[in-house]
DNA sequence: CTTTTAATGTAATATCGTAACAGTTTAACT
DNA sequence: AGTTAAACTGTTACGATATTACATTAAAAG
C-alpha cells in the first residue's frame, strides 16, 4: 500500500519573505550551537546570513565578495572553513552539480533531502521525501551495498517558470 | 504489487577482466558514432581507453597526462573536449560530487543510472534501478517540478570491502 | 592561571574548467 | 575534381573552485 500523507516540498514562491527565512534559520542555528557547545562566531553567522538571503545558490566566491567583516577582502579559506561547520550542523547544503550553497529548508527535522533545481530562475527547493531515500537506499542494499550518504539533484522547471511560459 | 525482477546493478568485482570492458566499450562507440555518423577520432579514442582502463573515477588532469597522442602533453581543453563528445553518447557519465568521470557500464540500455561511490576501495558501480528514477520522478512532479535531469550519487562501502573488513 | 583545544589571519598554491581564435581536416554538394 | 560548409584540432591564456601550511589569537576546561 502507497504511503498517502503529503509529500514534504519547499520550493520558494517569488514572492515569499525573505528576511523571516533568515531570522528562522539564525535562530535555529544559534539554539543548535547552544544545544551541541558549538560557536557560532561571527564569520559563520556572516556567511549563513548571505546563504540564507538566496534562494538561489551561491558559489563560495560569491559568498565571499559579500563578507564584509573586517571591511576587508577575506580569503577563500574563510569562506569554505564557514561553510564546512554549516554543512556539518545541516544548516546549509551543497549542490554537487553547481559547485554551490543553499540554505537548508527544513533545520532539524531530521529529513533526507533532494534537490529541485529550476533551470530557468535559478531557484532551488527542497524536497524530502522519504520514498525516495527509502527506495535508494533498498535497491542499494540489495544490490550489495551499504549507504552512508546520498546525493539527489534534479534539475528541470519549477511550478511558477512553467506557468509563465 | 511490488516489482519483483532482478535490480540491474553493475559493481566491478575485484578480479574481473579489465581488458574485455575496454573492447566491448570501443566496439559500442564505434557501432554508435557510425549509427549516428559522428567522428570517432583519435582523441575520443584514446580518452575512453583511459577511462573504461579505469573503474576508478578518473579526474579530467588524470586523464589528460595519459593522453599519450602525439607524444606530448596535450593541453586540457583536448581531454574536455573529448570528455563532453562522450558524455553527450552516454559511454561516459561525469561523477559530480567527485569532479570525475567514469565509464558506463550499460551502454546503449536507455537506462537511467545511480552512482555507488565506494570510499573505500574508490570503486564505482551503476545502479540502474528504474523503480528509484521513478520515485524520484513521481514525487518531483507530485510537488509541481518538471524533471529534466537526475543526478544520483550513493556514497558508501561496496559489498567486497564489507566482507574484507 | 595554565593548558589545551578551537578558531583566525595570511600567503601561497593546487585543482578544475573555459574562452577565444587561427588553422586544418572531413563531409557534402555542385 | 573543386568549392563550400561544418566539424575538429592546436595553442594560448585565463577564470573559477578549493586546499595546504603555518603562525597567531581567543576560548574553554582543568
Amino acid at each position: 500500500m502507497e504511503d498517502m500523507e503529503a509529500l514534504p516540498v519547499r520550493f520558494p514562491s517569488r514572492q515569499h519573505n525573505h528576511s523571516s527565512c533568515v531570522n528562522k534559520l539564525l535562530g535555529d542555528a544559534e539554539e543548535e550551537c547552544r544545544r551541541q557547545k558549538l560557536r557560532f562566531t561571527e564569520h559563520r553567522r556572516n556567511v549563513l546570513e548571505i546563504i540564507a538571503s538566496s534562494h538561489k545558490p551561491l558559489g563560495a566566491y560569491d559568498i565571499l565578495e559579500q563578507m564584509n567583516f573586517s571591511g576587508r577582502r577575506q580569503a577563500p579559506v574563510v569562506a569554505y572553513r564557514a561553510l564546512d561547520f554549516l554543512i556539518n550542523l545541516g544548516l546549509v547544503h551543497r549542490l554537487n552539480s553547481l559547485n554551490a550553497f543553499v540554505a537548508c529548508m527544513a533545520v532539524g527535522e531530521d529529513h533526507t533531502a533532494q534537490f529541485l533545481i529550476c533551470r530557468q530562475c535559478k531557484n532551488v527547493g527542497e524536497l524530502n521525501s522519504n520514498r525516495v531515500s527509502e527506495r535508494i537506499e533498498k535497491d542499494a542494499v540489495e544490490a550489495g551495498f551499504q549507504v552512508d550518504q546520498q546525493l539527489v539533484e534534479i534539475i528541470g522547471i519549477c511550478y511558477e517558470c512553467a506557468e509563465s511560459g
